[in-house]
DNA sequence: GCCGTTTTCGGCCCGACTGTTTTCAGTCG
């Protein structure tokens, strides 16, 4: 089992525990203890078996998950799991999924009504026997009717660039409300998360009314769910939740600190301020014995410096190591910044399925401060993109070296490729030619359905050979409509390691890839990582920040990453092989 | 179940809104 089970085990006791009414503070301490497990450098197979380290010691493991972690290490499954499976019904976690349905209803609807699955429970609804229940009333009925239909039809989470272009609409829409003196957007949109499950909106204004009120005629939106004083809450587009905020000016700061999380950040936010004598909400903090005087709360920057804290940025709030770090800013990592990019080394051309020319690339790179690129159209495997054969690839290379000879200043363009790893293992392109190359990216884009050890096999295979330099978005997934092929990752960092290659964060925002916890495991091994956009047009290289964002939560250091070397460094590097 | 700058027991972040009641529990973020 490696930290993922383990977490997935822990994560799902949390959820069975809480359905069977179990103390919340229990339940808590699952959950943080699967997100522990999940962020742990090292397989946790690892640390039980190395006598001079102690699962307890870190953050969230006590004695009790320590030594269930090691059953499930030994065994592959723990007692207390099966047994809490076994006693309860499947239909009980679906029905909490329905929005206003939370775990108490849900185990007094099934028990009642014996609902063993939601077609039951609609059923159920539309004989109106809901209603009849202690606590129940025909509202609660519809709202469960209306819930049913969410639940089936509402597209979970969408990703950050389709966040980025709702928030864009709301912002136009809300703007020309002349009575809002701010806003802002809050929430796992502001913390840059892969995938967005809401849009929280904050806006400073005397007027509550007419901010809702506009907001009320959004075009796209599909119903409210709530309106009260300061809060509103609707549903927009395919049943996507955005959600309003309205505060005073003087709780901004405090409001927009809490609104935009992560819970586990707010969590360990307030128990700080609890230890120093502060009490904090979204109006701002306040002293313990005088709840109702705020002593801050205008800035997120006031609120932290009275918790001894420097402002911490909105991607590293996620109840890791953030309070740490600005507890004493001079001794955390130099987390990597998009203004340290220095290039972008994956990207294609006419020549094979991109929009515009080496010359068109290379002008709008330069135009976006790179001091040098990679060109790396695909190989012939990838026939629908046109791509390139060993004598294209030479010719291509050729114009190239033309097109450096002719540049001014220091800006180059590195001769490379995104060669294909084969269905069978071999590469696309000979190795004489690739030999010729400054840059080989090896990339796995067909018989993706292969078994994990085939998949895995031509990976390590890949890396093995001397021209390869790194394999482009390691696990193929695309968020949202693709997962990742089965392929065994651990191997394929020990590979890197041993060969000393590169992996890449593929900044495309549909594929982010490797994703936030599988970079911080191939960084833990110390494998050098790319941020490339895999721009197949100009405007595909704005996407560089979306890795950076990634890289940023978690936690990549500076000199990790390829893109802020020199290029002396970096071909340097190179010659490793 | 975790954890310790009053601690190895007794806390554990905090508030808005709704529905069902008649003062509050449940849900959500």
């Amino acid at each position: 089992m490696n930290n993922v089970d383990i977490a997935h085990a822990f994560e799902e006791m949390a959820d069975l525990l809480e359905l069977h009414g179990e103390n919340a503070f229990r339940v808590r301490a699952y959950r943080q203890g699967a997100k522990a497990i999940a962020d742990l450098a090292l397989p946790v197979a690892e640390i039980l078996r190395d006598p001079n380290q102690d699962l307890t010691s870190f953050p969230g493991i006590g004695s009790t998950l320590a030594e269930k972690s090691r059953t499930l290490v030994e065994t592959g499954s723990l007692p207390q799991l099966e047994k809490l499976r076994t006693e309860t019904p499947p239909v009980l976690m679906q029905m909490t999924r329905i929005p206003g349905l939370g775990v108490k209803k849900a185990v007094v609807l099934q028990k009642e009504l014996s609902i063993q699955s939601l077609e039951d429970l609609r059923l159920a609804c539309q004989e109106q026997r809901v209603r009849v229940l202690k606590g129940f009333a025909a509202k609660t009925e519809q709202l469960i009717l209306d819930g049913l239909a969410i639940a089936e039809s509402a597209s979970q989470r969408i990703r950050l660039d389709q966040a980025d272009r709702l928030v864009q609409r709301l912002r136009e829409h809300l703007e020309v409300v002349e009575e809002i003196e701010r806003l802002e957007f809050a929430g796992s949109y502001r913390r840059g998360k892969e995938t967005v499950g809401d849009i929280d909106i904050l806006v400073v204004s005397e007027n509550h009314t007419t901010v809702m009120d506009r907001l009320g005629c959004f075009p796209g939106l599909q119903s409210v769910i709530v309106r009260g004083e300061t809060k509103m809450s609707i549903r927009v587009d395919d049943q996507f939740q955005v959600d309003l905020r309205i505060v005073p000016g003087q709780s901004f700061g405090a409001a927009l600190q809490y609104f935009t999380g992560s819970k586990d950040h707010n969590v360990a936010v307030r128990s700080r301020a609890r230890k120093m004598g502060f009490t904090i909400n979204e109006y701002g903090a306040a002293k313990l014995d005088k709840p109702d005087t705020y002593v801050a709360g205008r800035t997120e920057e006031e609120l932290y410096a009275l918790l001894g804290l420097q402002w911490i940025a909105p991607e590293f709030r996620e109840g890791r190591h953030e309070l740490q770090w600005a507890e004493m800013p001079n001794s955390a990592p130099q987390v990597i910044d998009v203004n340290d990019i220095v290039c972008d080394l994956h990207m294609h051309t006419t020549q094979s399925d991109g929009n515009h020319s080496l010359e068109q690339m290379a002008a709008a790179a330069q135009q976006r401060g790179l001091k040098h690129i990679a060109i790396t159209d695909h190989s012939k495997r990838v026939s629908m993109a046109r791509g390139l054969d060993e004598a294209r690839l030479l010719a291509q290379w050729a114009e190239i070296d033309r097109f450096n000879a002719q540049q001014p200043g220091e800006f180059r363009v590195l001769k490379g490729v995104e060669c294909d790893v084969l269905e069978a293992g071999p590469l696309d392109i000979a190795d004489e030619v690739l030999a010729q190359a400054d840059w080989v990216i090896a990339s796995v884009h067909y018989g993706q359905k292969q078994s994990r050890e085939q998949i895995t096999e031509r990976i390590v295979g890949a890396l093995r050979n001397p021209h390869v330099d790194i394999i482009a978005h390691p696990t193929g997934r695309l968020i949202g409509s693709r997962p990742p092929y089965e392929v065994d990752l651990a191997a394929v960092f020990e590979a890197a390691v041993e060969y000393k290659k590169a992996l890449e964060l593929n900044s495309s925002p549909m594929r982010l890839d490797l994703s936030e916890v599988n970079l911080m495991a191939a960084c833990a091994a110390g494998i050098p990582i790319a941020i490339n956009t895999d721009a197949h047009s100009i405007d595909g290289l704005d996407a560089m920040h979306y890795g950076v964002l990634q890289a940023r939560r978690a936690g990549i250091e500076k000199g990790q990453v390829i893109n802020t070397w020199p290029l002396s460094r970096l071909l340097s590097w190179l010659q490793h092989a």
